[in-house]
DNA sequence: TCACATATGTAATAATATAACACTTAGAGG
DNA sequence: CCTCTAAGTGTTATATTATTACATATGTGA
């Protein structure tokens, strides 16, 4: 501790804002809308919708959380190392979301960039299924 | 035409708002926004978002176009038989959008597929790439 | 002709996201 | 400790994207 070496407090040092927000997502672990988080947050003082956008563009940014485009929606990275690659599984019935588990599909993306010979920066992946639930019924 | 059978309409047939849409994104090739599209066909006689987004709905649902979710825009296919299904590489860059031919792509989303064991009803492929002007300059 | 499904026109409003600006805080470095 | 700077905050206003509601019209098939 008291030793002369900076130890930059770099990666655990989340504001008050982005650790709400973040911790918001992670207790309910389903993709959140924005507004929804606003509402949420009104009690621990969020006040406008600005607040919101910044803390999660900065989550987004760290890879904590990822952005569902085609719901508009946030969710809790269930990932490590996805970097700013998103790949999920969205129930066409009842909406329910599933992160990809990204060593099950690292060979598969890269073998489609293999095949396409495309140089890709990053890839959100939205596979619209049924899931077991509403299969039976 | 006199014979009896009826022959049913039913492909060829859009409707003038449809077919004005179609016509603009056909002759564009670029992904277009909602709005956008309505400024310029105001003088088609296009005066609401409504009248754009119903007909850019009917056309997705056919097949003749598609959205790319994380630019809330619309492009025309360039594939046949895509269904509903997208798949698109986006420059980081400079914006510019190619959709990924299907024969490209059919063996590798059907191996992620099934290495994932998912059933999958649709999906939504976007790929963030540097696009080849872009990476030489 | 009648019924039905589909499309239209129009106004209002909802939902999602960003711009602009003044101010504060936290950390680096002297 | 002091000062500089990057990042974050709070707030108001506004832009962008999309849908609801409702009355009317149009085409097709029986
Ligand atoms: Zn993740
Ligand atoms: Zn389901
Ligand atoms: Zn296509
Ligand atoms: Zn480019």
């Amino acid at each position: 501790m008291s030793s002369t070496h900076t130890h930059s407090k770099k990666s655990q040092s989340l504001t008050k804002n982005q650790r709400i927000v973040l911790d918001l997502l992670q207790n309910s672990g389903e993709p959140l809308k924005a507004y929804f988080i606003l509402d949420s947050l009104k009690k621990e003082g969020l006040n406008s919708p600005l607040q919101v956008y910044r803390a999660l563009d900065k989550l987004v940014e760290l890879g904590k959380i990822h952005k569902i485009e085609s719901i508009n929606s946030f969710i809790i990275c269930n990932n490590s190392n996805c970097a700013k690659n998103t790949a999920f599984t969205i129930c066409e019935r009842c909406g329910k979301v599933k992160e990809i588990k990204n060593r099950d599909l690292t060979g598969g993306v890269s073998d489609l960039v293999k095949d396409n010979q495309l140089e890709i920066t990053r890839y959100n992946l939205e596979f619209y299924v049924l899931c077991k639930s509403c299969k039976i019924n």
